[in-house]
RNA sequence: GCCUCUGUAGCUCAGUCGGUAGAGCAGAGGACUGAAAAUCCUCGUGUCGUUGGUUAGAUUCCGACCGGAGGCA
């Protein structure tokens, strides 16, 4: 055994029950959840962000969960920082860290050890960035990214405006290319000994009935009023919350409240096209169906498998 | 009952002056290192309603039939 702190990850797309596997995994194991969901972390929009309920919790301590205000922006490192030093107090406690949410790039980030560098970021230079862009076009920052780091100006597309400038500000800040950074962190490997799962089913339509029900059922539960009373702050990040911003149009006449709805489904189905997509490369994850096996049971047996505890 | 319009991709519709067809939306796949529920990339074969006729060749022209919309009675 190594010194490396055991955490069992559960992941998956939305609305697949990753929430009901945490804290079931969490009561068997004596555990602690950390979430994490970028969306979650903020307070409010709970009925939206589909936050998992008292009773839901089942006496499972959460961390993460309505942990900044959602005027406030929060970005990865914020949650890095966090996560790591949660996971970090609950092991210490004795209790084991379970990493619970469908936020891939949490994850990975966490997971892997992923380091971004201590430089931070600097909006009035992402400003000026931008402003470069809209007069002499994306492909002038791009050919500025590529004469100092053409890998990573190889990789991006010219519309992907937001990814070039933060490769341009990564060798601003720091003196090293976004090339650089990511090797460094990709040599050091997982600080963790993980169990990675991942909820999908055997069929992509039962994800997405699963989905649409859960939308109606969020309406049913007051979603609209939730997101009114939310939109009369003004939020930060978190305005990019599914169910906020398809309610808006509604809110301000330009819509029905049936398509509203449809709208509502409809990112959300998408949105858990691309969580599966990012997951899926990943061939550490262990997949649980809940269509047609006993995912507790296997994941509990798979855990005492890896004897990671 | 008669007249007109209409029937093409899951949906809304283009189009082919006769050489078996293409957009938007929906959908699928992928990328992803400080906004990530965000952002970005790629992907279009379908008895051209059915059936006869004309033609070297018809989804395209003509007829009949079936379905839809409107008008006149």
């Amino acid at each position: 055994m190594d010194e490396k702190i055991p955490l069992i990850v559960v992941a998956g797309p939305t609305a697949s029950g990753k929430t009901a596997l945490g804290v079931a995994l969490a009561k068997a194991v004596d555990g602690e959840v950390v979430s994490a969901d970028s969306m979650q972390i903020y307070k409010g929009l709970s009925i939206a962000t589909a936050k998992p309920t008292k009773e839901e919790m089942d006496g499972v301590v959460h961390h993460l969960i309505d942990y900044v205000d959602p005027k406030e922006p929060f970005s990865l490192a914020d949650y890095l920082e966090a996560a790591r030093r949660t996971i970090e107090e609950i092991f210490s406690r004795g209790k084991i860290p379970l990493l619970v949410g469908g936020t891939g790039l949490y994850i990975n980030s966490l997971i892997d050890g992923i380091e971004l560098g201590e430089g931070g970021s600097d909006p009035a230079f992402r400003e000026m960035l931008k402003q470069k862009a809209e007069q002499h076009g994306n492909l002038y920052l791009l050919e500025m990214l590529s004469s100092f780091d053409p890998v990573s100006a190889k990789r991006l597309h010219p519309n992907n405006l937001g990814r070039i400038i933060r490769a341009i500000e990564v060798y601003h800040l720091t003196g090293k290319t976004m090339t650089a950074h990511i090797e460094d962190s990709r040599k050091k490997g997982s600080p963790y000994r993980l169990c990675y799962f991942g909820i999908n089913f055997s069929d992509r339509q039962i994800l997405y009935d699963r989905i649409n029900r859960r939308v109606d059922a969020m309406i049913a539960s007051g979603l609209a009023e939730e997101v009114l009373d939310a939109s009369k702050q003004s939020l930060s990040t978190a305005a990019q919350a599914i169910g906020y911003k398809e309610l808006l149009p509604y809110f301000s006449g330009e819509i029905s409240f049936d398509d509203a709805v449809e709208r509502i489904k409809q990112s959300s189905r998408r949105y858990a096209k691309r969580q599966l997509s990012w997951f899926r490369r990943d061939e550490r994850i262990v997949w649980l169906y809940p269509d047609k096996e006993d995912i507790l049971k296997k994941s509990l047996e798979y855990i005492e498998k890896s004897h990671i505890l």
